[in-house]
DNA sequence: AAACGAAATTCACATAGGTTATTGCATCGA
DNA sequence: TCGATGCAATAACCTATGTGAATTTCGTTT
């Protein structure tokens, strides 16, 4: 089996099992964390990178007056900060949404394996030019796209991030997020999410029960989303020959 | 007079005049653009990074029935892209708002640079925290902040901004951006745009004529926009001695 | 100074989404 | 079996922001 880093990495660059192998090597001791709890708080020096390898993560912010937001989640694979620097003090906080398995990565490490290995630092910086452009898009969305169009946006870019890793298929994924966490993440309220999912799902471009979401007619929730997965940049990996 | 560029990247990290001077020549030839005209289009191949030198662009994308958002503000000494990495194509536009200077440079170029020189490699990734870290804040911004406290916000951090680079100073900056712009830029429309700058006006905040943004009560400002320059990471510096 | 066009301002009205509260339904531990 | 508890669903009402016009101001050109 091969990690889910590494599974994704490969979209973005060829690597051949030792690039693997010294990638993989990087992601111990493993740790783990249960739902609901932080791994970093807003203000702590992190001192190692993160890195999922199991399990859903995110990046939030709170406001004084309690309104929190989601910035980012982080899925099996994902790490959870741009590989070549920490800050000092963490802007934001980092939160474990269900029980996960993580690896913590000196980004001097890092940075060395990727100035030793052209493959491994250019899948490294492909996850970086894929992270931006995510964030650009859910500016996007947050700034003009309505509601449905947003959830919609939303559920087709997970369904592909959860693919590049094996964990989704054409038919829907496991979400295991509750609505009030939905709500934190698209910059709504609960009650709005759970107007808009009745509403998507009237429309029978979904269902989502038991935190399965299955998608039931992936062409309407695509062109609902306008979801045009170009920014995912899938073609810039070289042809992997021989 | 030390360029844009070097003036900002001089706040992540300590860059001898011989950096300067390797930075500086790698932006070359300069180029211009006529304001409001496109300097790359969604899916032009980009070839090269984006440096601004002089004058105001902007990252934006553009919906199917017109909605246009803003997604980043480029101001003198800002590469448009991470600096690692090129797409083969672009997933958005980038245009100049004013007339504009700038400089293509080649991201291996630019690769070998930092691989050569630890300190400009250093100065290179805290720009690319800072550039995550005000994505970070926007979604902040358009997931959970009011449109009074959002605009506020946004003045605060361009007028930070544009300190570091010499161009603004307490009491306030040059702002370019007529109000149709601003609203692509804040996720909003121009007529509520106009709205909420009444609202600052009159509550004694700022006034803003003929381009001219002046700051009346910075104090106040910071605290409706609970501004708080931390992800700036402008303590990442190590000292700069002899 | 007149004339023009772009931008700012204002108005009346519409609506997407927020707020607060209640209900029902699982699940779970005692 | 019985409350707790957490979450989804729904309802009634509210408000921040959007929409689609005027109308006014202002900078620029003639």
């Amino acid at each position: 089996m091969t990690s889910p880093f590494v599974q994704k990495l490969r979209h973005g660059a060829c690597l051949t099992e030792e690039d693997a192998l010294l990638l993989d090597q990087l992601a111990r001791p493993v740790h783990v964390a249960q739902a609901h709890h932080d791994i970093l708080m807003e203000g702590d020096p992190p001192h190692t990178l993160t890195l999922i390898l199991e399990g859903w993560a995110c990046r939030y912010k709170q406001l004084d007056d309690g309104r929190r937001q989601i910035i980012a989640l982080f899925l099996p694979g994902d790490l959870c900060e741009p590989y070549g620097i920490l800050p000092h003090f963490m802007d934001h906080s980092l939160g474990a949404i269900t029980a996960i398995r993580y690896a913590r990565i000196r980004p001097d490490e890092m940075r060395a394996l990727a100035r030793a290995n052209a493959r491994i630092e250019e899948a490294l910086w492909w996850d970086m030019l894929l992270q931006s452009a995510m964030q650009h898009e859910q500016t996007v969305s947050f700034g003009r796209r309505l509601a449905a169009e947003r959830l919609a946006h939303f559920i087709c870019e997970l369904r592909l991030r959860l693919a590049l890793v094996g964990l989704a298929d054409e038919t829907g994924f496991e979400l295991p997020l509750i609505q009030s966490q939905l709500a934190d993440a698209m910059g709504l309220t609960a009650v709005h999410i759970n107007r808009t999912l009745m509403e998507l799902r009237a429309a029978g471009l979904i269902e989502l029960q038991r935190k399965q979401l299955t998608i039931r007619d992936p062409e309407a929730l695509r062109n609902l989303a306008v979801f045009d997965p170009v920014y995912f940049h899938l073609d810039q990996r070289k042809d992997c020959n021989g």
